[in-house]
DNA sequence: CTTGACCTTCCCATGACTGGAACCCTTATG
DNA sequence: CATAAGGGTTCCAGTCATGGGAAGGTCAAG
């Protein structure tokens, strides 16, 4: 399988599949004319990647959960232990969030939003 | 004012100030030896862009934020139009977050987390 | 006179790509 | 047989909003 086939299958952009084996997430063979040959494994590794990476898992998470995948003697305690600090994560970036979108949509709604100058939102920004 | 001094006042980093004078947003005063002399209204354009920042705006909605800011003929809909824009991108990223919140925390709550290799976890991300 | 706390500029690094240039390989067509 | 299209390759630079750290100038206190 080439580069183009793979990232087809993936939804990976092959510039990302590139970066990926850069990095040594992945690590394809080469064809005698220098093209990368991806074996079913490679497929697998990165559709595992495209995967963990939607989910949110950082690089270096998904570098773990993959070393994990691969080993048959691996306690799934570790791989929790990786989710459940990322679950804590997102539920951080996400209570900041709805905290700015509470205050800016306050600041929204109290703005006419018309020709006059007069305006809530910069007010707001100005100073509490 | 120095630098130090208006760091502390806006909670910004003296980097993060000095970065903003770089590209253009602040434009403080030299004294002789060099250092930066930060007037009143230095101050309160970083702690305009701090606040602004804090809710998530980027740095080109802060510099069109803070052109409206200092325009006394504004119309309030050009801010309330990029705080709206900026407030739905708020609302998908939300969105996002709480639906891998939602696949994460199944996976999670469905594996075992002891020295057993059995991973539900592994499983969802290894495919469909 | 020296110490220590400031301040300055400059360059490099981050994360996870993305864009683009310049070039090679393969196949189909005029 | 030349060439054009559509793969592939490497390498370099840019993104966003800083942060780290080096190398050095300035200033007040002891």
């Amino acid at each position: 399988m080439n580069i183009g086939e793979v990232a087809a299958q993936t939804g990976l952009p092959a510039k990302t599949i590139r970066y990926y084996e850069d990095i040594g997430l992945i690590t394809p063979k080469r064809e005698a004319n220098g093209y990368r040959v991806f074996a079913r494994t490679d497929a697998h590794k990165l559709a595992f990647l495209a995967r963990a990476r939607a989910l949110g898992f950082s690089i270096e998470d998904c570098r773990n959960l993959l070393a994990l995948w691969e080993d048959r003697s691996r306690a799934s305690a570790d791989v929790r232990a990786i989710a459940n600090e990322h679950l804590s994560e997102i539920e951080e970036k996400i209570t900041g969030l709805t905290a700015m979108r509470d205050t800016l949509s306050e600041l929204v709604r109290d703005c006419a939003g018309d020709n006059r100058p007069d305006c809530p939102i910069l007010k707001g920004l100005e100073g509490a």
